[in-house]
DNA sequence: GGTGGCAATGTTCGCGGTAACATGAGAAAA
DNA sequence: TTTTCTCATGTTACCGCGAACATTGCCACC
């Protein structure tokens, strides 16, 4: 029932209550130096007492040490991130060390506001979604002296490490797999965010494969905000009516992907027979569906893993500190909708 | 191309750099006080030029002011807490004030581990999911001086201000719902998860209304981990195969629900008139379904907006601090799985 | 020309800890 | 007993910034 009435506690209070001096109560809490066991305690019970919580500012700012790693990313509501912080999470807490996310909404201007905010807390490690950034946020990455990994995707020049996988080569991959499969008159379904360079690749990758084979892409469409799910069944609806002589559909997202997959198989399509579809993302609610979506697993688990790895294995003193590049391997899963060679 | 060899730089570099006191590019970085225009740009281009970032954890600590609040959610994952996030991103980006998240998987080792951590950093203010929590969690939460919000939930005695629906009433809610729709013979699904204190309030809810009316939950299945969609095909199908006269399934999410729905229009069987179905969460994705889950909507966009508005309110000097209870009300949504009265 | 007023800028000190070094007491060694 | 060492604890000096107060220079006005 110890309520500070308004000036919060320090060390004082505790070295205080306890007989001793700050710089011992400071060593007690962080397990630092020798302290008498009998000492230990006393300070112990006194802070337990006071319900004192030591002040993180005060302490980074003496030790210039802060526990935390800036994670920047374009948003939570995708499904994707949230997997990769998943990952993230799960090495850091082996360590002391914790993760503070920030939010992009894919948007230079937020990521670069996002990104000084950020630094200014002087964060031990960044890691951040993608390659593109304003030239000011390359900058203020390069000048912050701290590790930085930037995830998601390889095919570009990170500032330091990078952890992802090759877009363009998975938009390749899908494409040979579609071709071998024996469509030939595909439409594509994405986003309109102009900023999602990974979706862009992606694409690239899908249109240069089927470019070789004489294939061009017959219908596009594009969505933005709303229920995704909802979204793919309208897009889907609108392009069959458009073009009926679709035989495949490349979703950018596994979610479009499944609302799409729900109207062809009310609508009595044969799939993957009469038409062929595919998603991205490798995402666990494909499970459930009355058919599987064909997708590609975007190793966000792994990446998430991977990143705080090295950021963990970087803040170690005289650890080797050269940039570390990593490219994962999606794996395509053929599902039930994509046709096998 | 400045490139900080070892130290990083600070105010004093760029008052160096610009020929003034390092008080005035204080005042220059941060737009207070009286500055002259020739001077403020000259503090801004040197500033620029070193690509010099603010130390936050020295202002911090010189002003006693942090602009953090810290949100404290079991989860990411399960698309609730997402767009909670989003909402109190809302209200946050017109203040000066940052979101900071912490999970706490749904323990409560977890939670009072990452509250402690959170209240090192002096936040400005807490968000904290729920109103189960340690007494050493409400202590610190109690001491802490600082405005909490506890939020979703407003069934029980908040520590200080409570923004939320009462579940124990939406559970009840969609029991007379029930009720008026016909249906007698009643499945439950849910989570295992025992510290979802939440969901539990619904159950409980809804069964006293069952009650009322002599009716008992016939059958009930819990799961945890896995594709929610996958696990609630899976379990719905066990439980109908367990008792197939069931006219009513109760899921504890929409996930599950979304699962069970296709699993029994993959069955054919006649919806709403054969067997009702209802989620909780009015999730977006339910939109895209063959067809509407009825659900509940969590106001969960909402309950982010006024929590960061209490927390915005309260930090500013000289407001008032009282405690202050919101009880948002659901509304049930019908959609296409619950036959109306 | 002195004085007041005001805008622009500088100085001092302390926020709450921690690093590095200093000190003291007792035990072990000589 | 004296020296030396070790462990336990204390002292001092910052860390980088901002609040509060001090100072400067310039102009206006009597």
């Amino acid at each position: 029932m110890t309520s500070n009435n308004d000036r919060s506690l320090t060390l004082r209070d505790v070295s205080e209550a306890s007989g001793v001096s700050e710089m011992t109560v400071s060593r007690v809490l962080r397990n630092r130096g020798d302290v008498s066991e009998a000492t230990r305690e006393r300070v112990l019970a006194s802070a337990k007492a006071l319900g004192y919580v030591p002040n993180k500012i005060a302490g980074a700012l003496a030790s210039s040490r802060v526990n935390l790693v800036a994670v920047i990313i374009p948003s939570m509501s995708n499904m994707v991130f949230p997997e990769v912080m998943t990952g993230i999470n799960d090495v850091l807490e082996t360590t002391d060390l914790q993760p503070v996310m920030g939010l992009t909404d894919y948007t230079r201007e937020k990521e670069e506001k996002v990104l000084y905010e950020m630094l200014s807390w002087r964060p031990s490690g960044v890691i951040i979604a993608g390659l593109e950034h304003s030239d000011a946020s390359r900058a203020m990455l390069r000048a912050s002296g701290i590790p930085v990994v930037e995830i998601m995707d390889v095919d570009g020049t990170p500032v330091d490490s990078v952890v992802g996988i090759s877009h363009r080569r998975a938009g390749e991959q899908m494409g040979r797999a579609i071709l071998k499969g024996g469509y030939s008159r595909i439409g594509f379904m994405g986003t309109t965010m102009p900023r999602d360079h990974r979706a862009r690749k992606r694409y690239e990758g899908l249109t240069n494969v089927l470019a070789k084979a004489g294939i061009e892409i017959a219908e596009r469409e594009f969505y933005s905000g709303g229920s995704a799910l909802l979204k793919g069944r309208e897009m889907t609806q609108a392009m069959m009516e458009r073009d009926p002589e679709l035989d495949f559909l490349y979703y950018s997202n596994d979610l479009i992907g499944a609302g799409g997959l729900l109207w062809l198989l009310e609508r009595g399509y044969d799939i993957p027979a009469r038409i062929g579809l595919a998603g991205f993302n490798g995402l666990d609610i494909l499970k459930g569906l009355p058919r599987e979506l064909a997708s590609m697993d975007a190793c966000r688990f792994e990446i998430g893993r991977r990143a705080a790895q090295i950021i963990a294995d970087r803040v170690q003193p005289d650890s080797d500190q050269a940039p570390v590049h990593i490219a994962l391997e999606p794996t395509i899963s053929y599902g039930d909708t994509l046709r096998r060679p």
